[in-house]
DNA sequence: CGTGTTTGACCTGCGC
DNA sequence: GCGCAGGTCAAACACG
């Protein structure tokens, strides 16, 4: 397992997690930009959603994903990588090992509560993430990550 | 003292 | 071309 993050999970947890649960994987979203025809057809593996899955594996293995469609561009970053999930939880800070630093907040007219927008704090991270309660059941939270970290989750 | 959070303002894209 | 909604930035503040 070498990648991105997805690891050192396991005793960061406190019991705030007690009522955590993933519902269901909204939806997600992949393009390339550079050449849609090098666009993987498989699903978009970020390994943040199975991190902040305390053990639980949503998402299964496979993240090796980027390495079939970078071969012709040359640089990275040539795709975005969109995720958004509902997740059963009474907190929206999901800690998924990641620094998240907040930039945002915005009132959706979809939804009675704010949306959040976060950013993760390391430098040359370029990975967004996007807080939202969900309209027709508060206590569900729809998180929605875009982008993939280039350093590891271990930085808490 | 450093880092992160807050909040309003500003910018951009899309629809009409 | 204008208006709306969404997304981002930046200054000030609060906290550790």
């Amino acid at each position: 397992m070498d990648d991105t993050g997805f690891r050192s999970f396991e005793s960061s947890r406190s019991d705030n997690y007690g009522s955590f649960e993933f519902s269901e994987l909204l939806e997600f979203d992949e393009w390339a930009e550079a050449d849609p025809g090098v666009m993987v057809s498989g699903y978009p593996v970020d390994p943040v959603y199975a991190a902040a899955n305390d053990g639980r594996s949503i998402v299964g293995g496979s993240s090796n994903v980027e390495a079939s469609n970078a071969s012709n561009i040359g640089s990275r970053a040539a795709r975005k990588e969109k995720v958004a999930f509902r997740t059963m939880t009474e907190i929206e800070i999901l800690d998924d090992g990641f620094k998240w630093r907040k930039y945002g907040k915005k009132m959706v007219k979809n939804s009675p509560m704010p949306r959040n927008y976060y950013r993760c704090s390391i430098e040359g991270c370029a990975v967004k993430k996007r807080v939202e309660r969900d309209r027709e059941d508060p206590r569900y939270v729809i998180t929605t990550y875009e982008g993939q970290h280039n350093h590891q989750a271990n930085m808490l």
